[in-house]
RNA sequence: GGAGAAAUGGCAGAGUGGUCGAAUGCGGCGGUCUUGAAAACCGUUGUCCCGAGGAAUCGGGACCGGGGGUUCGAAUCCCUCUUUCUCCGCCA
């Protein structure tokens, strides 16, 4: 959510970024401004009469105390039209105030300048590739495949229990799946990153915070009887521990890790393209979140990208880095890079990383300001969020790019984790 | 799940209808003293919104767990939700 003062002063501006991310801002800007307008005259006329109120009140209390009490009467026949005039001027300004935050939570983020237009994935911009794609053995197998001949997913079982885009980890493929979230969870500590292990279970207020409420709700799996959320992605938990929070400059950037399940409907996205591990209802994921004041936001950015290219290259994978187009990027985010690596049996790029900088567009929903010393004013923080990694599609890359004819071979930097060097 | 108690500023903790945004202590910040530090002493100390101003700042409004109500006036009374604590029950 864009503040409302930016959004006066900057218009013709938001307007013109605006057109990257292929949105029309200037109807819904002229409104919200036009709503602006008319909320501060309607507070200011509700706060001048609570003034009049406040006075009358200070004098009857006077009155009384010193004993005058026909007079304190008198004063307060005077109360009755302006305490009814405050009521309607109240009112007044919670319709407004609702239509104007219904309408500020429709305009996207403004992208950064290295933003290019673009209608679809089609305009990505591939700023780095990296790795080599491996040569396979004929016939590859893609990884459902393996995952069935190896036994190690077993995708009919998770039918049974749950139902499609459940897969059940079995043996080696579920002792590699915990080495992978050690690992990447060991790999960001080094990297300065805070472990958290936060619920995967949120209530409305941090579904509203991230900014899946109350647009992005069909995304969710919902428990009712509580109003709970279960959680997408890491991002939402983690984020939401800073909603309301003020900090001191010197305590950013502030990096956080955590490793959790996400839950993720999908509802309608159902095909070919998204077999075996390459979508799912329930995967795990190691997500990084930093915190940053407003002017190393890009710092902490290009760090991210760096912590994650280096993951990927420690596991041997061909991949690559795309910087999202305006048509791509999402609502959200001012710059977003996706890393994806390339899966050589199914022969297509597996996304499987976005970092993105939310600059202070989320930070205003949560309510997430620093104090710097000295200054009076506080200011909104950068966050910053990222993939290192989501398991399934890395997974898939792993087996299906590994696959010899005697097994798969899993990569050095696992090794230690997993405890066999092959499967 | 049942019974009871509680929720106040960064923390601790007063305040039960009228200058209470809130005593006091601790902490933080600034200063005096000191070669320096500590101690002591003095001062200062939240957030949001509206308005004025170039700005420092000033005026107004709101906020004592959340929401609603009573009243001229609510931290204080009432309703409701949430959370915490104690006791009982149940349980990984």
């Amino acid at each position: 959510m864009l503040t409302l003062n930016f959004i006066r002063e900057k218009k013709e501006l938001i307007i013109e970024r605006l057109k990257v991310k292929n949105f029309d801002a200037r109807e819904i800007i002229d409104k919200i401004i036009d709503l602006d307008n008319k909320r501060r005259k309607t507070k200011q006329k509700s706060d001048s009469l609570q003034s009049e109120i406040n006075q009358i009140s200070k004098e009857i209390g006077k009155l009384f105390s010193q004993g005058l009490k026909e007079e304190a009467e008198a004063v307060k026949k005077k109360t009755a039209a302006i305490k009814e005039e405050i009521k309607k001027a109240g009112t007044a300004l919670g319709h407004i105030e609702k239509e104007l935050m219904e309408l500020l939570v429709t305009v996207p983020n403004i992208p950064n300048e290295m933003v290019v237009p673009g209608k679809s994935e089609e305009g990505n911009v591939k700023v780095k590739e990296g790795g080599t794609i491996p040569e396979l053995v004929n016939d590859p197998l893609p990884h459902w495949e393996l995952a069935r001949k190896f036994d190690i997913i077993d995708f009919e079982l998770g039918n049974k229990l749950t139902g499609a885009g459940f897969p059940v980890y079995k043996g080696k493929g579920a002792k590699l799946q915990r080495a992978l979230i050690n690992y990447f969870l060991d790999e960001g500590q080094k990297a300065g990153f805070s472990e958290v292990l936060p619920p995967i279970i949120v209530n409305e207020d941090s579904g509203f915070g991230t900014g899946q409420l109350p647009d992005k709700e069909g995304m969710m799996y919902h428990v009712p009887v509580d109003n709970y959320y279960l959680i997408p992605t890491a991002e939402v938990p983690v984020t939401n521990i800073y909603r309301d929070v003020i900090l001191n400059a010197d305590q950013l950037p502030v990096k956080n890790i955590a490793y959790t399940p996400c839950f993720r409907r999908e509802a309608g996205s159902w095909g070919a393209h998204v077999r075996g591990l390459n979508r799912l209802h329930q995967f795990d994921k190691v997500e990084i979140v930093v915190i940053a004041h407003p002017e190393k936001s890009y710092e902490a950015l290009e760090m991210m990208v760096d912590h994650v290219e280096k993951l990927i290259t420690s596991l041997e994978l061909p991949y690559r880095i795309m910087r999202l187009c305006g048509g791509d990027i999402s609502f959200t985010s001012a710059l977003t890079y996706d890393f994806e690596v390339f899966s050589a049996a199914q022969k297509r790029w597996l996304e499987v990383s976005s970092v993105s900088n939310f600059e202070s567009f989320q930070s205003n929903r949560l309510k997430c300001r620093f104090r710097e010393k000295g200054e009076k004013q506080n200011k909104l923080v950068h966050t910053l969020n990222g993939s290192a990694l989501a398991l399934p599609r890395i997974l898939a890359a792993l087996l299906e790019n590994n696959q010899h004819p005697d097994g798969i071979k899993i990569p050095d930097a696992l090794v230690s984790y997993t405890g066999f060097e092959s499967i």
